[in-house]
DNA sequence: GTCTATAATTTGATAGAC
DNA sequence: GTCTATCAAATTATAGAC
């Protein structure tokens, strides 16, 4: 069936973070990573000496997919709905594909602040976000959109875009119980950046 | 030091709250729920059967909380931009007040979201909600408010009242970085409340 | 590289003295 | 009611054959 390492590894990769995704770093069980990627225990750790090895591995990898691109999209030239537009679209599709991230960045960031805000300085999110700050206060004088906080503005569209992922699996049966919810985050995204245009524009 | 088994309960219940809220039930640790407590495992399972059974008390106690009050302001009969108003005041106040609930009901409702059915169904909330999508909907035909899905609406406020308390001490460092978190949040049930209304008001 | 079998460790839970 | 000591189960991790 498999013939190569970096077939096995990818599958490893796969199935970690799926399972880490819905059973968070604690709850996951190696035994039912290694059954997903169509493996055994002692294979897994044959690549992956723990647990905490591959965890590091899957969650810096989408750290890294997360906030990389959210620094270009805030830090690039275009006019600030587009931007907002972008933003939305960008967090929705990476958080469909690790929803653990926020749980466990804000678990972490509860205990200490700093490990997190020192990855967002690596990625070079703090410029984007001065940039992106900026902008808004020239479009509030402009007259493109009302008085609002940058701060608060920028703070709203994080909520709108983090909470439904990791409210998912209770809203989805609270709101959407004849739904599948994955497919109205999917058109979440779009949605959301109406809202908020909506609300800041004149 | 102590002298009554409910001061013991209490201080248990305290401490199992605590490590609950940081590392919820897959990671939490019977003997550190002890330490917090100041008493031994031993103890711990004489006073609860086992560490579910310690977990299901802690849990309710904080949903009732949480819910049992939303569940009144979406069920009352105020007019629907003073119900969401009071809404973002109310998620506000008390979220400030046990700021833990959150992420102790998302951590634990991504892996067993039919446990958190079941209580949202015991606090009423299910009624409270069909009852404030009724009044959205007749908002929307008087063409008082622009047409949008309830559900998206809903999850739209819950995401701006929650979001900020969880994501409190990094979005705090991101974003507030010389100023006191805890009276930005103070002001925003208030700035909440405007963004949401801003966005749907005709 | 991949497996089976097993060691080592963690941790929930209990027995029994005081 | 509270403790020390210990068991039993679950789970991570490794040894060693192929």
């Amino acid at each position: 069936m498999r013939e190569k390492s970096e077939e096995t590894q990818k599958q490893i990769l796969d199935a970690a973070k799926k399972i880490f995704a819905s059973k968070g770093l604690a709850g996951a069980r190696m035994q039912e990573i290694a059954d997903e990627a169509g493996i055994n225990k002692a294979l897994l750790h044959y690549y992956y000496r723990n647990k905490e090895k591959l965890f590091e591995q899957v969650f810096e990898e989408a750290i890294h997919k997360l906030l990389g691109p959210v620094a270009s999209f805030m830090a690039d030239d275009s006019e600030l709905f587009t931007k907002i537009r972008n933003l939305c679209h960008h967090y929705y599709a990476v958080l469909i594909e690790y929803p653990f991230i926020p749980i466990f960045v804000l678990n972490e960031a509860s205990v200490n602040p700093d490990r997190f805000l020192r990855l967002m300085k690596f990625e070079g999110v703090m410029e984007a976000k001065d940039k992106t700050t900026k902008q808004i206060e020239q479009s509030i004088n402009d007259g493109k959109i009302r008085p609002i906080d940058p701060r608060e503005l920028l703070w709203n569209i994080l909520s709108l875009c983090i909470f439904p992922i990791i409210s998912r699996p209770v809203a989805g049966k609270l709101l959407y119980p004849d739904v599948e919810v994955s497919e109205v985050l999917k058109e979440r995204a779009d949605k959301v950046a109406d809202f908020v245009i909506q609300s800041i524009k004149i």
